[in-house]
DNA sequence: ACACATCCATACCGGTCGGTATCTAATACC
DNA sequence: GGTATTAGATACCGACCGGTATGGATGTGT
């Protein structure tokens, strides 16, 4: 039993810090909140963070791609049927939709806000996002690969629209509030994708 | 020549806080630096608009739906032809493409800070949104009538997703910083409305 | 056991924020 | 032309912000 656990602490900070910045935006997002809500205090946040800012690309690396990363990322490249797996996971995603109708996307809350702002954020930011195109467009070529895609498709320029509809679809059920409005998106945006398909 | 016009100082601040709010965000618009690019005082704004959430919400009503109303809502209902219309404004949108990819949709910026952190501003923003899709809307019924759009599309699903998509591929392209993402995003969507087409 | 680095709590700082009270001056009204 | 109302300037306030300086407690290497 230790009384020190730097690397728990941490993660503590960085736990929070994500649920602030999520709830408030990262500007709005209050030190003393953070705080307040893990029982620390500013002598434990600034050992382990410098700035504010560090603490904010800290939670977009360690917290924001990695959450994708599990989410995303890995199941659309291990997949084998990756047109498949992609409509799939649209389509699941209703079982979160509550959680991203109330709060948003993480990632496309904070390119939102911070990448006109902050050349830091706008580059961690992108590379979250180029990962997540990069994933997408590796699936769609896979499929071409195999036949299920119109050879005819761009597949890097339909990976950008998808991830970008996609976001925009979580945005708009934002700010509606609905679940309902974020599934018939889903749908639309699957449509799309089977357009892409050999007929 | 008068010394006091009331409305003109009204507009002034108006318009400076529109920019400050395109430029910053809502929360981290500074009072203080519109003040400063109008040359005004704070009496001069506090005696227009009791408080800055008041600001916010006219700048909302009166600047952020004018313009869409001018730019898109407007067009698409005059319109005879109305899905060329809409391809054409899609088409068009790299005229303004620097602009959007700088500082994105002033209305998404809006929606995604704040609408889930002030009800009056997600009714406002919420109204202009509606419109917007109910200008799509009906000119996809319009065009369904005139047998340009498949009998079995949607058209409020088809409006929504529209709409939706648009405003994420303008957050992507703001987060790129690229005009060429942006219309490559604005062709993807053009392909998808054509897909809905009757062939 | 002793020195040393790590970890974290406390108290405090300057600056900025939105908002208000007060006062002057210009305008509209009769 | 006098009066009430509107328009706008100035000075000021308390609250909160991110950040820092300091000191004490805990663990670690020797």
């Amino acid at each position: 039993m230790q009384t020190k656990q730097p690397d728990i602490t941490r993660d503590k900070v960085l736990e929070a810090a994500f649920c602030e910045i999520h709830r408030s935006g990262f500007q709005a997002a209050s030190i003393a909140n953070i705080l307040a809500s893990t029982g620390l205090t500013k002598g434990a946040l600034y050992h382990h963070f410098p700035t504010k800012q560090a603490l904010g690309l800290a939670v977009v690396d360690e917290v924001i791609h990695r959450r994708l990363d599990v989410r995303f990322f890995t199941p659309l490249r291990q997949s084998e049927q990756p047109l498949e797996t992609l409509l799939g996971i649209l389509e699941n995603i209703a079982d979160r939709a509550q959680e991203l109708v109330t709060l948003g996307c993480p990632l496309n809350n904070l390119m939102q806000e911070m990448s006109p702002l902050d050349p830091a954020f706008k580059k961690r930011l992108g590379d979250v996002l180029h990962a997540w195109r990069e994933s997408v467009e590796i699936a769609l070529q896979l499929a071409q690969g195999q036949g299920d895609l119109r050879p005819d498709v761009d597949c890097a320029d339909a990976a950008l629209f998808i991830v970008s509809a996609w976001e925009g679809c979580i945005g708009i059920a934002k700010n509606l509030q609905s679940p309902e409005a974020l599934s018939v998106c889903s749908r639309q945006l699957q449509a799309y994708i089977r357009s892409l398909r050999t007929t």
